[in-house]
DNA sequence: ACAAGTATGCACCTTTTGGTAAGTGCCTAA
DNA sequence: TTAGGCACTTACCAAAAGGTGCATACTTGT
C-alpha cells in the first residue's frame, strides 16, 4: 500500500458531501429530480407557482407543444405525489383547475433559480443548441 | 361573443409570465431544463460545484448507480454545451479531471435550492415513492 | 502470470418516454 | 345541423434514453 503509483483518489473522505443515507438517494438533489423527472413537470410546477390556480386549458395553452396526453398524465403524477391539487367543479361544461399543494409550491420556489439563469444565460443557451443541431445534422447522413 | 357559456379562459393575457420570446423557449426555466435534461447532469453540474476539480472515478463513485457509459456521455455533452472543462494529463495511467467553467459553475449555483428542497422534504418523498412502488407492482400483472 | 485500476469507446438490446390520432359526453353558438 | 370547446381517455407506434458487456493500453501490486 505504500508508494502508489495511482494518485489514490480517495474518494471515501471527499464524496457524499450531501446528504447522505438516504432511503435510495445519493442525496437531496436526486430525491428532488426524481419527483420532478419528466418532460413537463417542472414547468408545470413553475407556472402553478407564478399564475396561481389555473384551470386545464390555461395550462395546455401557456405551454407551447404539450400534448393532451402527456399534459394530463404529468398532472396525474403530481397529484398523486401530492404536488398539486386537482379540483373538478362538477360543471356541466367540465371545469377543473389545478393549483399547488403548499409541498408542490415549495417546490415551485425551488425552481425559481433556474429560471432566473436561463433568462440570465439565454443568449449561451441559445447558442449551444444552435451547434447541436449542426452536429446533429451531420450525424444523421450515415444511419439513413 | 356576449354572455359566454363557457367561461372563457382567457389565456392571452394570463400566460407567458416568464420571458417570453425566445428562439424556441416558453421560458427561462424552459431553457435550463433543456441544458440539463438528462438523467445524470443536474448530479454532476452539482457535484462538481460542491467538490471543486474532481476526477472522472471519483464522480463515478459519488454517484450511486451511474454506468461508464453514461457518465463519460453526459460529461462529454456538458463539455460540448461549455458548463464543463476536461482537463487530461496525459499521464500513463490515464489521469483526466473535470471542472466546471464559470457558466456552469452558475448553474450549479441554481440547483442548491432544488438539493435543499429535497433535503427538507425527503420523508415526503419517500412515502411518495413507496407508494410508486405499490402502484407498479400492481399493474404489471396484466400485461404479461 | 494475473487481477485490478486508470479513462474511455463501441455494439447491442431493452426500457422508457413521448407523439399522433381517434373517441367520449355534454354543451352552445352559428 | 354542424362545428367547436371543455377535460379528458385510449390504442398504437417511433424515438430516445439508458443498461450490459467487451475491448483498449499501460502500470502496479500480489
Amino acid at each position: 500500500m505504500s508508494d502508489p503509483a495511482y494518485p489514490p483518489t480517495q474518494s471515501p473522505p471527499n464524496v457524499q458531501r450531501c446528504t447522505p443515507t438516504l432511503p435510495g438517494f445519493t442525496c437531496g438533489l436526486d430525491a428532488t429530480l426524481r419527483v420532478i423527472a419528466g418532460k413537463w413537470k417542472p414547468l408545470i410546477l413553475y407556472f402553478l407557482a407564478q399564475d396561481g390556480p389555473s384551470r386545464y386549458g390555461e395550462l395546455r395553452r401557456a405551454m407551447r407543444d404539450v400534448s393532451d396526453k402527456m399534459l394530463i398524465q404529468q398532472l396525474k403524477e403530481l397529484e398523486a405525489d401530492g404536488l398539486v391539487k386537482r379540483t373538478d367543479y362538477k360543471e356541466v361544461p367540465p371545469r377543473v383547475d389545478y393549483s399547488l399543494t403548499p409541498l408542490g409550491h415549495s417546490l415551485g420556489e425551488a425552481l425559481v433559480p433556474l429560471c432566473t439563469w436561463g433568462t440570465e444565460h439565454m443568449a449561451e443557451v441559445t447558442r449551444v443548441f444552435a451547434e447541436r443541431a449542426t452536429w446533429a445534422r451531420r450525424e444523421r447522413r450515415p444511419t439513413v
